[in-house]
DNA sequence: AGCACA
């Protein structure tokens, strides 16, 4: 049944399941979609506001003769698909199933994440923002922040139903030009849902807004946003306390991972959650715990202290403005250990990581350290030759149990961990392919599973090599 | 108005 009138170019049209539906309004919603198609059968899938205009979309029927019926009746009817007024081009997709790989950001949600591109962080005000995004309802809280991805927003609306008519409206449009600095050239909106359902907003600030609450105190030296405390008018940091740690990591000479901040910070108590980012070149990285107190414990033990003998990685601690991180449950940047999965994912995550039960917390490293004389880790674990590792792998959490005092360890040297924490022994033996060299440019972290000079004789793994490449003066483990 | 990779 070719009609003639239509040349079906280019496309074939086998029957398929799956329908393709173009000149769509770009606002047409997943509801009108199925309003259109459900007299046809049952629908098992969707993905609308497709392709650049957002007007294309696809439907799943269940059964193929449904599709069939659907295609047939609009290719013989007088009166032609619609959408709100607009005529609907139905055909089968060369597609037989709707992939749908919702990401995180497609879930909906009352939030949504702005990133504004093509734009520096002073070329969009927040009063603009909130002036474009007023027009679909109320807007009650913004925080804006400078990412890698540029230029962002969090938007809370009341509801998800208005922050979806905001998103399906602006996503992919641009701020008009009479609201922009002459400078700008373009500047699209990318917009997506966002996991946050309300925004922590501490202060009234060219940064972040709460239109809920004007009394909240306003704070025009925010210039730091989520990072940096601000400074009070006597010089002294004047930080609310938090459950959130932010720590500065300065003097990095060797890779901080996940999995070193949570030993350091585990010491104190249980860390919730971890989130490691840079911020103007410089490594920082927010800690959650579950209450103020057992952060405060932590911040008074670790401030100033360094993560390495020798200076290295030395730890800055102030109170977030976080109360709740919103973080990947695991990633090679974050953490979150109150998800159940977490370990079983970061065992999955790292092939050659025995399944050891993470040690969240260890009561037996959580004293106070009031002197200086040892480094942080020095203090919280008792043994801690800069880069020399161990102690920090993943895999080491379940089996540390003791702590050797040996401070006075340094770079470079060739420590018999093993016998030294014979608690975990056995654990690297399986865990470690061995490998980087504490002077490695990666550092002796950076390979989770990859470390250091623990290596318990002739019990690496089989097929096993070394990560990476052994750095001059390392000798190497499987020397031959 | 013409096929998705987020």
């Amino acid at each position: 049944m070719s009609t003639s009138g239509t040349p079906q170019f280019r496309y074939t049209q086998t029957p398929s399941k799956v329908l393709h539906l173009r000149n769509l309004p770009w606002e047409c919603t997943e509801e009108e979609l199925i309003e259109l198609c459900k007299p046809f059968g049952r629908i098992v899938n969707t993905k609308c506001n497709v392709g650049a205009n957002r007007n294309q979309a696809f439907v799943e029927f269940a059964d193929l003769n449904q599709a069939i019926s659907m295609v047939s009746y609009y290719a013989s009817s007088s009166e032609p698909a619609q959408v709100r007024g607009k005529t609907v081009y139905i055909q089968y997709s060369n597609r037989h199933e709707i992939v749908n790989n919702k990401s995180p950001g497609d879930v909906p949600g009352n939030v949504l994440l702005v990133t504004i591109e093509g734009v520096e962080a002073g070329d969009v005000s927040i009063d603009v923002i909130h002036l474009v995004f007023s027009a679909f309802g109320f807007v009650h809280k913004i925080a804006t922040f400078e990412k890698a991805a540029g230029f962002q927003a969090l938007i809370q609306f009341t509801d998800a139903e208005t922050a979806s008519s905001a998103r399906n409206a602006l996503d992919g449009r641009s701020i008009p030009r009479y609201l922009l600095p002459e400078h700008v050239g373009s500047c699209h909106l990318r917009i997506s849902y966002s996991a946050h359902t309300d925004l922590n907003i501490k202060f009234q600030s060219h940064r972040s807004r709460d239109y809920t609450n004007p009394y909240l105190p306003v704070n025009p030296t925010a210039i730091e946003g989520i990072t940096q405390p601000a400074v009070g008018p006597d010089g002294k940091k004047k930080e609310p306390e938090s459950n959130v740690l932010l720590a500065s990591i300065e003097n990095m000479q060797y890779a901080v991972t996940v999995d070193v901040i949570h030993t350091v910070f585990s010491a104190f108590g249980t860390v919730q959650k971890i989130a490691i980012f840079e911020k103007n070149g410089q490594t920082q990285a927010l800690v959650q715990y579950p209450d103020i107190t057992t952060a405060a414990v932590a911040r008074e033990a670790l401030e100033g202290h360094c993560i390495y003998d020798g200076g290295y990685c030395k730890l800055h601690l102030s109170y977030s403005r976080h109360t709740d991180l919103n973080v990947k449950a695991y990633s090679d940047k974050s953490r979150d250990y109150t998800i159940p999965d977490a370990s079983l994912l970061a065992v999955q995550a790292a092939p050659g990581v025995p399944a050891a039960p993470p040690a969240w917390q260890n009561p037996q490293a959580a004293p106070l350290y009031p002197g200086n004389e040892y480094s942080a880790a020095a203090a919280v674990h008792g043994q801690v030759p800069s880069g020399q590792v161990p102690s920090w792998d993943p895999t080491m959490q379940g089996g540390r149990s003791t702590y050797v005092s040996a401070p006075g360890t340094y770079p470079g040297q060739n420590f018999a961990t093993s016998s030294s924490i014979p608690a975990y022994g056995a654990a690297s033996a399986v865990a470690m392919p061995a490998g980087s060299s504490p002077l490695s440019h990666t550092g002796p972290l950076s390979q989770p599973g990859v470390p250091p000079n623990v290596r318990p004789g002739g019990a690496s793994p089989p097929g096993v090599r070394p990560g990476g490449v052994s750095p001059p003066g390392q000798p190497p483990y499987y020397g031959q």
